[in-house]
DNA sequence: TTGAAAGCGCTAACAC
DNA sequence: GTGTTAGCGCTTTCAA
C-alpha cells in the first residue's frame, strides 16, 4: 500500500540504507545511483514516514499551543499568529483548548508530551496554579508561558495586564470619572492582574471604590458584557464609566446601553481590552487597551525554538513582558457634570 | 531520560511485554503483577510514547484541518468547532493554514499525509482546482470537503454558498431594490458559488446588473470592505443597496457609510454572510446570511471518522449540504422612492 | 561507495 | 500468566 524505503531499495536494487542517504542528498552516494533512486522514489511516489523518523531522531517538528479558548477573538488572533510564526520556521501546530478547566489543561498537556512534541506554548488558566507547567521545565520539555510574571525557573513571553488595567482606568480618571465599574470574566481561576491594575489606579487616585462596583461573570464574551451592565446598573448609584477586561465584554455593555438609550460616552464611558478588529467599527468606536499581538506571538515562538535548539543546555529563563496603551477612540469622555 | 516500558520491565523483574499488557489493563496479566506494575509506572511517572505506537498501529488519532487563512472570524469558528468536536472523540486536531495559495495547500497536505494524519479536513482555496484532494481519495487517505459541489468521489460536507448569495440578493429585491452591488473578495481563486446565486436571483427578476456594480478585492477583511465599497459609489448612479460575501466585508462597507453620512438602512441597504457574532452589534445591526455552523463542523467531523473507522472498504462518497437562511436584523430596508 | 546489523519504543504472534 | 521473537519505517553505527 504505502511505499517505504525498501520499495525501492527492492526497485532499484540498493539497499535500504543507500536508498535513504541518497534521498537525504548524502554527498557519500554516487550521482548514478543517487539519480536512479530519485527517479524510483518519484515514480513510485514514495512520502516519507515522519513518524518513523521522528522515533529514532527524537524530534517530532511539532509544537503544542495550549489556549483556554478560542471565543475570544484576541486568542484566535493568538492562534493564527503563532500558527504563521511555527509554519515559517518549519514547526506544525497542535492545537488544543483548555477551556478554563485545570484538569482539562493537564490532560491536554499530557498528550502533547505523549504525543513528543518538541515544545509547548501555553496560555494558562489559571495564572497562579501553573505547578504542572513548571514540571514541564524539570522534564526538559521546552515550554513558554503567554502569561506575565510566572515563577523564575520557566519563559513567559506576555501582556502586561496589569500595567494595561492601571491604564485603562487611569485614562478613565484622567477625564474626570470617579466612579469606575469594573466587569471582569470567569471567577474560578484566580488571574487577578487586572483587578489589581485596576484597583491601584483607583487608591493611587484617593477614589474608594464602591462594593457593587466590580461584576464578575462566568464568561468574556459579548452576552456576558450584557448581563454584566445589567447588574451594574442596578445600583442606585451607578458608574458614570466602564473599564471590561476584554473587548467582546466592552461590546455586550454598549450594546445595553444601546438598549436602554444611554449615550456612548455622553452617558457612560466604556473601555475595552485587547484591540480585537472589530473594536473600531462597534456603534461607538471602542476605546481600549491596545498592544503588539504580532510581537507577542513571534518573540515566543522565537523563544520556544531557541530552548529547543540549545539542546540539553537550556539558556537561563526569560521573562519578556510587553507594554499596553491605551487606543482612544470615541467610548470615553468626561462624565456629565 | 525518559522512561520506557524497559525501565519498568527492569524495575519490576517482568518483560516488556507482561508491561505493556498490564498498563493496557489486560485481563491475561495477573492481578497482583499488574499493581505491582502500574505502582512501578506511576513511581517512575511513565508516559507511553504515542510515536512509537502510531508507528505499529498504523495510527496517529490526529486529524488535519486546512484552512485557507483563520482571518475570517467563520473559519475561525469553524476552527474551534472542529477542535472541539474532534477532542470529543479522541483525535487532535494539526493545523494549518493555505493563506489561499494552491501551492501552499499543496504542501501543507503533504506534510499532514508525512506526518500520517488518520485524515484531513480542508476548506479548499480554491473550489474547482482540488484535483491534488481528490488525490488523497485514491490514496485512501480520509478527506472530507468543506466546499459544495466537490467532485464525485470525495465526501463534503457543505453549506450552499450559492443559494445562500441567491436568498441574500433576493432579500433585496423583495425590499424593493433594483441596483445591487456584489462586494467579493479573492480574485485569483475561482469560487463563483456566490457570484452565481447573486446573478442567478438578479437574472431571475429580469434585472440587468451594471458593470460597475461587481467589486472583486484582493481579500474578505473589514479594510477590503470599505475599499470595495469606495469603488462601487464612485459611480454616478450608485447602487442602492450590498450584498458582501463575508460580514466582515459588509462591516467595512457599513463604515464607509458611517464616515460619508450615509443612513443604513435610509440611504443604502446592506447585507452580510456568516452571521459571525459581531454581526449583532455594528454600528447598524447586521442583516445578514446565516446557517448552522456547528452542524457543519460535526457533520464534517462524523463523517471523517466514520471513514476512518470504515478501514479499507470506505462507504460511498456523501455529499451534505446545509441551507443557509437570510437574517434580518437593521441593515436592510426599501430603498428610497 | 555500498551493505548488514542494530535499535528508536512499542505491540503482536507464538511459545511455554 | 508470562517471556521470546519479530517487526512497524526509518537512521545510524560499523564493515567491506
Amino acid at each position: 500500500m504505502r511505499v517505504r524505503l525498501k520499495d525501492i531499495a527492492n526497485a532499484t536494487g540498493f539497499s535500504t540504507n543507500t536508498v535513504s542517504l541518497a534521498l537525504r542528498k548524502s554527498p557519500l552516494v554516487a550521482e548514478d545511483t543517487r539519480d536512479a533512486i530519485l527517479k524510483a522514489a518519484a515514480d513510485l511516489k514514495y512520502r516519507p514516514n515522519e513518524i518513523a523518523k521522528s522515533l529514532v531522531s527524537r524530534e517530532t517538528h511539532s509544537i503544542g499551543l495550549v489556549l483556554t479558548n478560542i471565543i475570544n477573538p484576541i486568542l484566535t488572533q493568538t492562534a493564527r499568529l503563532v500558527e504563521n510564526a511555527l509554519t515559517a520556521r518549519g514547526y506544525t501546530t497542535v492545537f488544543a483548548t483548555s477551556s478554563n478547566s485545570i484538569e482539562l489543561e493537564k490532560k491536554v498537556i499530557e498528550a502533547f508530551c505523549a504525543r513528543q512534541v518538541d515544545g509547548i506554548l501555553i496560555y494558562p488558566t489559571d495564572h497562579h496554579q501553573i505547578a504542572h507547567v513548571s514540571a514541564l521545565a524539570d522534564y526538559n520539555i521546552p515550554v513558554v508561558v503567554l502569561a506575565a510574571r510566572p515563577p523564575e525557573n520557566i519563559n513567559a513571553v506576555s501582556l502586561d495586564e496589569r500595567l494595561g488595567a492601571y491604564r485603562a482606568t487611569r485614562h478613565l480618571i484622567e477625564l474626570g470619572h470617579r466612579r469606575i465599574g469594573l466587569v471582569e470574566g470567569i471567577s474560578n481561576a484566580d488571574n487577578l492582574e487586572k483587578t489589581q491594575g485596576y484597583e491601584l489606579a483607583l487608591s493611587e487616585s484617593g477614589i474608594q471604590s464602591q462594593p457593587g462596583d466590580i461584576v464578575k461573570l462566568e464568561g468574556f464574551s459579548t452576552p456576558f458584557g450584557y448581563e454584566g451592565m445589567n447588574i451594574l446598573m442596578q445600583q442606585p448609584d451607578p458608574p458614570t464609566a466602564v473599564f471590561c477586561v476584554t473587548d467582546p465584554l466592552a461590546i455586550g455593555v454598549m450594546e445595553w446601553c444601546r438598549e436602554h438609550d444611554l449615550n456612548v460616552p455622553g452617558d457612560i464611558s466604556i473601555i475595552g481590552f485587547d484591540n480585537i478588529e472589530f473594536a473600531a467599527y462597534a456603534s461607538t468606536p471602542l476605546t481600549t487597551v491596545a498592544y503588539d499581538a504580532h510581537r507577542l506571538a513571534y518573540d515566543a515562538v522565537d523563544r520556544l525554538i531557541s530552548i529547543i535548539k540549545s539542546g540539553g543546555t537550556p539558556p537561563a529563563p526569560v521573562h519578556e513582558i510587553i507594554e499596553p496603551e491605551v487606543l482612544v477612540r470615541k467610548s470615553t469622555g468626561k462624565p456629565r457634570t
